[in-house]
DNA sequence: GTTAGTTTGCAACTCAGTTGCATAAACTTT
DNA sequence: AAAGTTTATGCAACTGAGTTGCAAACTAAC
């Protein structure tokens, strides 16, 4: 587990015993997943640690949510050099069929000229389909 | 009212007092609301009267949805040419400072390359930062 | 070891969204 | 117009995600 300590600690999050369960969980992952995924991966958990587990690590930027609009916040594991930044963010897919949510991380989201005297923090966007797997 | 219940019969939903109230107050806004918006607008209302309301309207196309990330769902009228198809959808924008929801119809959402056998059905897209009212 | 700060577990609560069911209102048929 | 049928409304109740408060457990510092 010194490979999993080290990314925690690299964010400077405190490396305990549930955190490295969940940083290894959230590792194994191919798609993101929600807090209840989460809590149905552990036999015995808390909701409230898990939930204050993910605040922690999103804090910290060792992953990032996204709302897919199914109405529970999904979250995936942020790059090492994520920073979330604008210009670090990606789009984010929904199957409609296999109701699974990926980051397409290799597509930036693409800028747009906002209305005069608006101003932009952030973005987000979620494409909705029918995803590679469930296609073919 | 008369209007109004074209309005309401041009969608194929049958005009009845609360539907011209709602359909009412959904056209004076500038910026879309929520159900709990919308039945602060009344004295006195039922809430799920109002919910069924609004499903009823975006099932008919009268109004869309918008998934803004604050937890609550918001409300805006569609053009009248609407047909929510992707080719209708535009960027939606929350302002950090004054939460208000908008839509901005004049900004059609980019479209984006999927990665190979993804198909597309919907796009959600939101901008988070200031508006040009609280920009000013 | 004592102390101070942090993490965890449990209870409880908020709020959006939703369902079931009974009544009321609006149309249809005779 | 009365009876029957469909649709809309109102009220109660529930679900599920997210959140807070607090006390116990743990850790790190002195
Ligand atoms: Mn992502
Ligand atoms: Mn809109
Ligand atoms: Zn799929
Ligand atoms: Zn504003």
């Amino acid at each position: 587990m010194k490979d999993t300590d080290d990314k925690l600690t690299s964010r400077n999050i405190k490396p305990t015993a549930i955190r490295e369960l969940v940083l290894d969980i959230l590792t194994e992952q191919k798609m993101a997943i929600s807090l209840s995924d989460l809590e149905q991966k552990f036999h015995k958990s808390d909701r409230v640690t898990l939930y204050r587990t993910l605040k922690t690590f999103e804090k910290n930027k060792l992953i990032h949510s996204i709302d897919d609009g199914t109405g529970a916040v999904k979250y995936a594991l942020c790059k090492e050099s994520c920073q979330c930044h604008p210009e670090d963010l990606h789009v984010h897919f929904f199957c409609l069929k296999c109701q699974h949510t990926f980051c397409l991380s290799d597509i930036p989201i693409p800028s747009i000229n906002l209305p005069v005297n608006f101003s932009m923090e952030n973005i987000n966007m979620v494409v909705k389909g029918v995803c590679s797997n469930c296609n073919s």
